[in-house]
DNA sequence: CTATTTTTGTACCGGTTGGTAATTTATAGC
DNA sequence: GCTATAAATTACCAACCGGTACAAAAATAG
């Protein structure tokens, strides 16, 4: 019972889709949606026909929103991860300390998708570009509210402007994101990182 | 006496060297590297035909290095005029105040162009993106030179770890290039580096 | 075995990419 | 005028771009 449902009828896919969508991903990655093009995609996926590619996935843009997903839910849950922490340093600490480690996983690719992966581009990746400045501004907002949720419950002064700070985070991440596509190591982005926290302290309340 | 001296031979130009040369800096500047197309820069700079484009100004890749030393020299030289301010609170100060101005301004264009000109691209453009890194480092380095001059001059503790502090303050700028793409107001970016200086004065010596 | 279903492989589409050979046109020197 | 020079113009190149029509292949259902 509960065997595989999808042994449905028809010739069987000659690829797993998840491990190709996850392939995809890691090229989108490394070299933005433009940078990749579909036939550097189909090797990397392991698709030996376009076909097959634009029937699972759809198109290049479909293809790369679904990667951009797994991305979301894969190599950048650490955000959640940080926000979810006890207090509001830890929630600094561990988000700096995260993405510094993330960015600059030699395993990986160096930077960030969401950040990278259409900064700069032609007009056809400009729905692509909408969509990643949109990521960007949500998970600033996230950031907003784990801040708004730490002087409510009186870590931070009552006067912390939040907003700024999420924007002061968030942009020293983006930063980050450059940094280790400069070249940056993982203990420098750290370093980087535990100064920025200082400023934090400087809106905390005396204990 | 002193006339033109190019008033060569031939047929004249029918375009002004520098005016186009502005005008493929800011395509290039807008859509990077490989996102502006030499259909695109022909018809900005107002020229008629390739082979034109291609006398004056090599390929593609001399071009793009071309406007990137008009973009340095130009809208980005405020780093030095940064740099150059008598002492170390001014630097900063004047640095983020003028990063904030110049990658927001609707005059122009957002984010800057050594940042996002070959952030995430394909293999052919690995030689632009390795220019890019290089112009980024030496920029940082530039800033730690300013804050060991800082440290000598006693403004910043014996102790100060000058390379972590420029790394920070070029993180941050390069932050703000991404956040002004994002759609980040100059104001925005202003606060942001208010709140930096702070890590600042954390360093400073006591009056 | 046949019919149906689904994915594969092949071959192709129009358009664009960066780049160039060959020719025409416009100037200056004489 | 003629000649030399240098730029403009036109036409073209092979390679690649994202995307698709069509038919062969491989599975299941009966």
């Amino acid at each position: 019972m509960a065997q595989k449902q999808t042994a449905s009828r028809g010739r069987p896919m000659a690829f797993d889709k998840e491990t190709a969508l996850h392939s995809a991903m890691m090229l989108f990655w490394e070299k933005g949606y433009e940078g990749a093009s579909l036939a550097e995609l189909l090797s990397a996926m392991g698709i030996n026909n376009k076909p097959s590619l634009y029937r699972t996935f759809g198109n290049k843009q479909a293809l790369f929103e679904l990667a951009l997903n797994k991305y979301i839910e894969g190599p950048a849950s650490f955000i959640n991860d940080a926000i979810n922490q006890p207090n509001i340093e830890l929630v600094f600490k561990y988000f700096f300390d995260s993405a510094a480690k993330a960015l600059t996983d030699v395993l990986k690719v160096r930077g960030c998708m969401v950040i990278q992966g259409a900064l700069s581009c032609s007009d056809e990746a400009s729905e692509v570009k909408a969509l990643l400045i949109q990521k960007r501004k949500l998970y600033e907002q996230a950031i907003e509210q784990r801040i708004k949720r730490a002087v409510s419950e009186a870590e931070l002064k009552e006067n912390t402007d939040c907003k700024l700070l999420a924007k002061f985070v968030s942009t020293l991440h983006q930063g980050m994101s450059v940094q280790a596509t400069t070249g940056a190591t993982e203990l420098e982005l750290k370093q980087v990182g535990l100064l920025a926290v200082e400023i934090l302290r400087l809106n905390k309340n005396r204990d």
